[in-house]
DNA sequence: AATTTTTAGTTGCCTAAACAATGATTTTTT
DNA sequence: AAAAAATCATTGTTTAGGCAACTAAAAATT
């Protein structure tokens, strides 16, 4: 069978599911981007994080990490804090203020993640995360 | 059933399959980004077109594509025509130069995807288009 | 026919990302 | 212990993209 490109279906999906996150972020004036959403919400997730392993979580690179984080640092949101053992490296921490941030963040972006699903059945939830692990496990294989 | 972001999911799997065909067109000394790629193949598949028709197709929007406009034909691989019956458009055609590295990328396109598509049955491809449509649906539903 | 609205494309501003190069530190090797 | 290699983070350069503002031209309205 003739398989057209998947990387435009894929970049168009992800767009709606971006933008529906820009949109609703605007909506609840949440001054975030869903770049700045992912790392916030990994050191959420994980507790702090150094710089390199946000990085590899966030599948981004350190220079795109960095820079995001002068970005959230700036907003106030996250804390560089010097790594007592290691000087090469920063322990981030979220501060108070993105902590209230996150909070507020939380069920927004549940509420994107509903539409995104709806009409989904369960099977094909799981359908859908076992083949873009395939594809991705095809293009990251050695 | 819980379900995750699906976002990350999906940004993850583009941006490997992005960056195989980055890979390689650099192997086959293609200099041509995945982005300019979309362009070209549209124009190679539909003939020319309005830069307005080229946004719509490609999921991009009329600032990207005027811009990415600009760097192909600054390569000589796309030229902006006017149109004669509207002074506001362009008609945008691939120059022969432009046709020789469409005819190069083809396989090296081809051979990207095989690998993405690779231990997929057929059937796990149709379940991925329709859910990846579905998704896109929901989001773009009024 | 004159005015208003819509459409096509560009420009400016900002964020994100890929890539290469650099500085500083730590780890490994000799 | 000294030299070499690896690691952590940053900076510069380029491309892509979202959004708003803008110009020019065409279409619709009055």
């Amino acid at each position: 069978m003739d398989r057209p490109e998947i990387g435009i279906y894929i970049d168009r999906t992800y767009k709606v599911v971006r933008q529906d996150l820009i949109n609703r972020f605007k909506q609840a004036e949440i001054s975030l981007t869903p770049e700045q959403w992912v790392l916030l919400s990994k050191l959420h997730e994980k507790g702090s994080l150094s710089q390199t392993e946000l990085a590899a979580i966030s599948f981004k690179d350190k220079p795109t990490v960095s820079r995001i984080l002068d970005l959230l640092v700036h907003k106030g949101l996250v804390q560089r804090n010097p790594d007592g053992d290691d000087r090469r490296k920063f322990i981030i921490e979220v501060t108070s203020a993105g902590q209230v941030i996150i909070d507020k963040a939380i069920p927004v972006v549940a509420a994107s993640r509903e539409v995104g699903w709806r009409g989904l059945s369960d099977q094909a939830y799981e359908d859908l995360l076992f083949t873009l692990d395939q594809i991705f496990a095809n293009y990251t294989a050695d």
